[in-house]
DNA sequence: AAAAGTGGCAACCGCCGCGAA
DNA sequence: ATTCGCGGCGGTTGCCACTTT
């Protein structure tokens, strides 16, 4: 067989390059009627003289009737760059989270897009601390909120961070935040890694949850509670505690992950800045596992920043990359497909 | 207007795992 | 236990259209 032959491809007369619409048709009225059953037969029973696995893939990325086309929306691309910090480049995995999209697509889509504006965004981040711009922001509300994540992964503003414009920095009032009140602060000593001090909250089950006594609390203008830059959610103020567990660390691409489960369904995984991780594991061997906690929910607006932000450059004009707006953080974040009823909608 | 650069995308390549022989 | 065929997957290539210079 020559070199980089298929072994279902050595026979004469195998066509290659471009599938012509008269070849389509054929691969089409074939499967319609019989099926694709085994792929190295499909091209004999449908005429055609390609392999196998040629047709296999016309039909996948490119015949199948369910598959949608046309560019992704502002919704499918945040889902893809959420689950690829999951799953990281499991196109395959990735696809059956988006209907009538084909791993291929996913992959090309994040390959030419995604991949380039991230690269951008960790590049505007290092020199980042620009928050111009924030407070017209239009939030959107599909965020699960994710306070403690937050709270390990974004080291507070230092302070001499300006501000988002029309906003007015407040002490905290911990009258609101009850979950924080009496926080004992670890021995973490997080000094040698430039962060924030971090602290154990011992919850009612008696388990730690890592929490970070340093957030940034910013009231409004009309006196609504901004959270590191974010509005916060009805459930901070007296709400019943959600449940969750935070468990399964594992490492993809080098990095570390964290599983988040609500009422136990998964509803988010997390990556982090490698140095905090460090600095965690450090002290604790990892993240903790099983852990059971009520906890105050707090939305993660910089997530929906970044998203916004990126997908504004998605819809440029311009086939040519452009700067990136700067944005307060850039982290992980999640959609929320079953928004609870009772979230804010800024 | 033409050449060079760039992005999008379809298709190919090579590897892997699985099941049957 | 080994080999073989096959489906599936992720990485990569190459073409084409569009944009920029």
């Amino acid at each position: 067989m020559a070199p980089g032959q298929h072994t279902c491809c050595d026979k004469k007369k195998i066509k290659r390059g471009l599938w012509s619409p008269e070849e389509d048709e054929k691969l089409i009225r074939h499967i319609s009627a019989y099926g694709h059953g085994c792929w190295s037969a499909v091209p004999r029973l449908a005429g055609l003289q390609r392999c196998g696995k040629s047709c296999r893939l016309r039909w996948i990325n490119y015949l199948r009737p369910d598959l949608k086309r046309g560019s992704f929306s502002p919704e499918e691309a945040a889902l893809i760059i959420d689950l690829h910090n999951i799953l990281g480049n499991k196109w395959a995995q990735i696809a059956k989270h988006l209907p009538g999209r084909s791993d291929n697509e996913i992959k090309n889509f994040w390959n030419s897009s995604i991949k380039k504006k991230l690269m951008a965004r960790n590049l505007s981040n290092s020199a980042r601390s620009n928050f111009q711009g924030l407070s017209s922001m239009n939030f959107n509300s599909y965020l699960i909120p994710t306070a403690q994540m937050d709270q390990v992964y974004i080291p507070p503003a230092a302070p001499n961070n300006p501000l988002p414009l029309g906003f007015d920095q407040v002490n905290i009032n911990t009258n609101l935040i009850p979950a924080l009140t009496s926080l004992p602060i670890s021995s973490l000593d997080s000094s040698a890694y430039n962060l924030p001090p971090l602290a154990w909250m011992a919850s009612e089950y008696h388990q730690p949850q890592l929490v970070d006594h340093q957030q940034q609390f910013i009231k409004q203008k009309d006196n609504s509670i901004f959270i590191n830059g974010g509005p916060a959610a009805p459930q901070y103020f007296n709400a019943p505690p959600l449940m969750r567990t935070y468990a399964d660390t594992s490492v993809i691409n080098g990095l570390p992950k964290l599983c988040e489960m609500a009422n136990g369904n998964q509803i988010g995984m997390y990556s982090s800045v490698p140095p905090v991780l460090e600095a965690v594991s450090k002290g604790f061997s990892g993240f903790p596992s099983g852990l059971y906690a009520p906890e105050m929910q707090v939305p993660a607006v910089g997530h929906i920043l970044f998203i916004q932000s990126l997908m504004s450059t998605f819809n440029a004009s311009s086939s040519h990359s452009q700067a990136l707006p700067l944005l307060p953080c850039s982290r992980p974040f999640l959609l929320n497909p079953n928004q609870p009823s009772g979230w804010i909608n800024p």
